[in-house]
RNA sequence: CGCGGGAUGGAGCAGUUCGGUAGCUCGUCGGGCUCAUAACCCGAAGGUCGUAGGUUCAAAUCCUACUCCCGCAA
């Protein structure tokens, strides 16, 4: 395996542990990542995680703009396989037909649920009960090529993106080494998708990090952790992002309006849904930092936020 | 030079406008009450007020520079 000649395409910190494992077991050729972006309120020049770990090993970076027209550099590399994982750029034919071994794709979902570039919020937030990862030959569409292998997990119900992100990160190498050796050796499947059982995880948008009061409480419940440690959930108060971090599914029901602050105790803050209440409590206000609701409440007059409505 | 908020005992905050004894809520520790308690009562410890300079009789507070944290926008 160490002379298989392999090009790695990826991105974000998920996929620095493949990185790893194919630094130390193959012949790594180049990495494809992302190009360096102004990020942050100083408008910073940062690398991708992928790029950092690349760089620490020698390894050739390429960061193409447009993969599909500046392909010719990762082509006369003349790779034996290309593997890819949350690159974040549609890969042209041209390259997906040069390698000899074809290019496969680690994706953090089962196959076809959760097409896209969002699949570890959206299995929360749509509230599934498991997910996984898949290893998949790729096509010319979204996540849509065939499948390789795949391993199920069950998420469960204190996951948040974060703890859900770790998880399946480690079974994401895990997966990937198991199977990289039988696609060489000719011994892999390779099963078509139903595409009617096909659902997607497009990337998160700023209205959909936006905690509506008037939808269940499991909904709120499972979008709070859904977009925690990154991007984080929020909601309006007195034009103010609220962010919210953290909740309980309450048990009371309430005959007010939804988003109503009916109590605010150390146990959380209790909030009117549209079906009974939810109990946040790890929140953030803008420009201070994340802070339990029973550390809030210390610094604050309990009435400047009872009875007040999120909008 | 994208816009803005912030740094005060262990935590969350007030005090800064207009310089003059370090304050609130909670936690911690000790004691009391109680069958018991996360509840209640009494008491105590704990802070060079982000850093460095400057102004002043006197700076958390005014001036200058810097460091770190965060929200928005990208």
């Amino acid at each position: 395996m160490k002379d298989l000649k392999v090009i790695f395409m990826g991105t974000p910190e998920f996929c620095v542990p493949i990185l790893d494992g194919l630094i130390k077991n193959y012949n790594l050729l180049a990495v494809v990542t992302q190009p360096d972006k102004a990020t942050g309120r100083k408008q910073e020049l940062t690398y991708s995680p992928v790029k950092k770990k690349a760089m620490e090993h020698g390894i050739k970076v390429l960061q193409p703009i447009k993969i599909k027209e500046e392909y010719a550099d990762i082509i006369n590399l003349n790779p034996d396989i290309i593997i890819t994982c949350a690159y974040g750029q549609i890969i042209p034919e041209v390259i997906l037909k040069a390698p000899r071994y074809g290019c496969i794709n680690v994706h953090a979902s089962l196959l076809p649920k959760l097409r896209g570039g969002a699949p570890i919020h959206k299995a929360i937030i749509y509230g599934y009960d498991k997910t996984g990862i898949t290893i998949m030959y790729m096509d010319k569409g979204m996540d849509t090529g065939d499948i390789i292998s795949k391993k199920e997990l069950v998420i469960e119900n204190d996951d948040t993106a974060e703890t859900l992100h770790d998880k399946l990160q480690a079974l994401a190498v895990n997966l990937l080494f198991e199977t990289l050796p039988s696609i060489v050796n000719g011994t892999s499947k390779r099963q078509k998708q139903n595409n009617n059982e096909a659902t997607y995880a497009y990337n998160v948008s700023r209205e959909e990090e936006h905690v509506y009061f008037n939808t269940t409480s499991k909904e709120i419940f499972n979008k709070i952790r859904g977009l925690n440690s990154w991007p984080g959930a929020y909601a309006i108060l007195d034009d103010k992002n609220i962010k919210l971090w953290l909740s309980k599914i309450g048990t009371n029901k309430y005959d007010k309006v939804p988003g109503t602050i009916v109590s605010l105790d150390k146990n959380g803050m209790e909030v009117v849904t549209k079906d009974g209440s939810i109990l946040i409590t790890e929140l953030q206000l803008p420009g201070k930092r994340k802070t339990y609701v029973k550390d809030f409440i210390n610094g604050i007059k309990k009435e400047d936020y009872l009875n007040k409505v999120f909008k």
